[in-house]
DNA sequence: GAGTGGTCTAGACCACCTG
DNA sequence: AGGTGGTCTAGACCACTCG
């Protein structure tokens, strides 16, 4: 399983401007260059760039250049990239606590999104992992995961505590996409008490259904974030035009 | 200035979608279809397709072709698409009221988005709009747009009560991105009556950045959102590989 | 004027899915 | 086997920015 041009370039890219050696305001080099220097055309150059301008970590300017853009002091946690992905190599000191070991067990009643036959007759893998950012919890995750294809994922603990991570390496099921619902709650006791907050503290609440490469094979989260400390962010960005 | 043929067939086939001509679940075109309707190649009409998958609108199967997927009741309002263009064509009645005419003033001390000092120098014009969906607010949104280049916006009323589309017709402006951040909290009185809630009931805060065509040209917002009628939602999709 | 990114053509080969 | 999307090449012309 071969990785496509755009792919590497992609992720070469990304680990330059993650570890700083490309800053905030930098040009990186000209498409045509990329294209000499890894023997590829614009288009597949392009590509990779493409890719980095939606995850808001370059943006263009026509006649000059590619431009780093930097990220500000907030949790980029809105896109479907998973939590330690996503911080993993910031600055930010962050670690995950399993509150339960991972277990089978039967969907709740009424779940969140609507499940289909298929996922309703079988079981699900069900996490409950709480997110540290230095000492201080900043968020609840509860995740559930369809049995059948995922089975034994309760027998090794995950690569890297990464569930994402996990399920690329040892069932090759890759994250393609999420959709998702966030509102403001008030949470309840067991919730405060887990995240050491108030029940009259407002929280972020946020339903996940994460797409896979596997059509009709989904994860579902439900998150509880602190962002008193850390706000939430995220960047989106396109090309348009007229 | 012409449009280019994948922003035509990107909206010709977004319009489709979203007045239900394709349904969710429905497949589009093959792409091959789509260069022959359209007499372009398939690099093109892969740049429309991709701009689709990204907002949500499709998502793509190898070997099967490309998948209408269709929008749960929420509001997409976390991309930078604004109120008017994201809502304007779905079933939820939507309406604006402005809170008092736009006007120029200075911008606030300490301002939630670190400014450039050429934005300082100048005055910005603010925007105090509060939006419902049917009879109920459920949104409160402040807007700040920098003078120099917008000079005019108070003189005359915003096309279709959009600013976004009132930017792009009157000043040639197009807003390609943003950055946000997102935090729950208890609104303070006024905004509590405002959106006519109580001030213990949570709410999401979001600031936003807006990017535009024009370098170091940005539209700052502060948003009050409630979130017990409508949730927040958006969706990404990725176009990965290994 | 030289270099940059934006758009586009006309091909090609591959992997995947469905008959 | 035939059609689909995924990746890629080798060109081209344009609009924009900068010195």
């Amino acid at each position: 399983m071969r990785q496509p041009h755009y792919q590497k370039l992609y992720s070469d890219l990304k680990k330059q401007v993650i570890s700083g050696i490309y800053k905030h305001g930098d040009l990186l080099p000209s498409e045509n260059q990329l294209c000499e220097q890894y023997g590829i055309t614009r288009l597949t150059v392009r590509n990779a760039l493409n890719m980095l301008v939606h995850e808001g970590y370059i943006s263009k300017q026509h006649g000059k250049g590619s431009l780093v853009s930097l990220k500000r002091n907030a949790l980029p946690l809105l896109t479907f990239k998973g939590f330690s992905d996503t911080l993993g190599k910031t600055d930010i000191p962050v670690q995950t606590k399993e509150l339960a070991s991972p277990k089978k067990q039967r969907w709740e009643k009424d779940f969140f999104f609507p499940l289909s036959e298929k996922e309703k007759k079988q079981d699900c893998i069900f996490f409950q992992r709480l997110r540290f950012a230095g000492k201080d919890p900043i968020m609840l995750e509860y995740t559930y995961v369809p049995g059948a294809s995922a089975a034994g994922l309760t027998q090794k603990p995950l690569v890297e505590q990464s569930l994402f991570t996990t399920l690329r390496q040892r069932f090759g099921i890759d994250i393609t996409g999420v959709e998702q619902e966030l509102r403001a709650i008030l949470p309840d006791a067991k919730t405060a008490r887990l995240l050491k907050i108030k029940t009259n503290a407002p929280v972020i609440h946020i339903y996940r259904r994460y797409h896979t490469y596997k059509p009709q094979f989904f994860v579902y989260s439900s998150l509880f974030c602190l962002t008193d400390q850390y706000a939430l962010s995220n960047s989106f960005n396109q090309t348009l035009s007229k």
